[in-house]
DNA sequence: AAATCGGGCAACCGCACGCGG
DNA sequence: GCCGCGTGCGGTTGCCCGATT
């Protein structure tokens, strides 16, 4: 008998149904083996995305909230692009949404000071670079050049290899967007999240967090002393049914 | 009304890490 | 110590759909 081929693409109503239901039975574990027994022309690794991403029960959908939006671009400013992470701090995101939010975020943020700067060139010289620009423009400029039809992604791979070997890594770019938005936005987060600073934020409104039975959101001590301003520590109290 | 564009998001890929044999 | 396997993570791609022209 021929081995079917392994399905790619975008999962069926009726496949998730089959997720579920042997990972309601075998557990959120041992994704290779539920791919085999389940039937499913998938992969493991797909199956664990799809459920993570999409089918787990913890997940909060809908847009970010203002506070979640903000919790996002402090912890970005303090931990860069560990997304994983930063959705361990934010109970029913993933680290997918998360990213993407910020890929979006961040290119219409790009796209905003690329109008500014357009503007500011034509009145203003190079001489007196703005204080809340810090990014060294004629990278920036370059960046954004680059980016035909603004696909913002063409331009970060570029980035790494080339701008990046030029000492101006695309992190640092990224991070000084965020940071001059934050500038931007008077939320003066650069004093409160030095490490082991009191890191105030405002707290979260919050969301029925009691449904997270599983551990997509676990944290460890010292994240969960950085949380306790932000929710009732007790809505973490759940029993986890998987270590990391 | 049709074509084009851009944002949002789901999913894939490759690499790294941890663990057991 | 090495190897293979399973899993997690970050980066990237491609599709869908609403907005705009």
């Amino acid at each position: 008998m021929v081995q079917e081929e392994t399905r790619k693409g975008p999962w069926t109503e009726q496949e998730d149904l089959q997720l579920v239901y042997f990972v309601s039975l075998f557990g959120e574990r041992r994704w290779d083996f539920i791919a085999k027994v389940s039937g499913l022309n998938r992969t493991g690794k797909s199956c664990r995305l799809r459920w993570v991403n999409y089918l787990h029960p913890g997940l909060k959908r809908g847009r970010m909230t203002p506070q979640e939006e903000r919790l996002v671009l402090e912890l970005h400013s303090r931990w860069g692009n560990r997304w994983s992470r930063i959705a361990r701090k934010l109970p029913g995101r993933t680290d997918n949404e998360i990213k993407n939010y910020w890929r979006t975020h961040m290119r219409k943020k790009a796209q905003e000071r690329k109008r500014a700067l357009s503007l500011s060139s034509s009145s203003c010289c190079s001489t007196s670079p703005n204080k809340n620009i810090p990014m060294d423009l004629s990278s920036k400029a370059k960046m954004e050049e680059g980016s035909s039809s603004s696909d913002f992604k063409d331009v970060k791979g570029k980035m790494t290899e080339e701008e990046g070997v030029k000492g101006y890594p695309m992190d640092r770019i990224w991070d000084e967007i965020a940071s001059s938005e934050e500038v931007s936005s008077g939320l003066g987060y650069e004093g409160s999240i030095e490490e082991g600073s009191s890191f105030t934020c405002p707290p979260m409104a919050s969301p029925p967090w009691d449904y997270c039975f599983d551990s997509l959101w676990r944290m460890d001590d010292e994240e969960i002393k950085l949380l306790v301003p932000f929710s009732d520590l007790s809505a973490y109290n759940y029993g986890h049914s998987r270590e990391l």
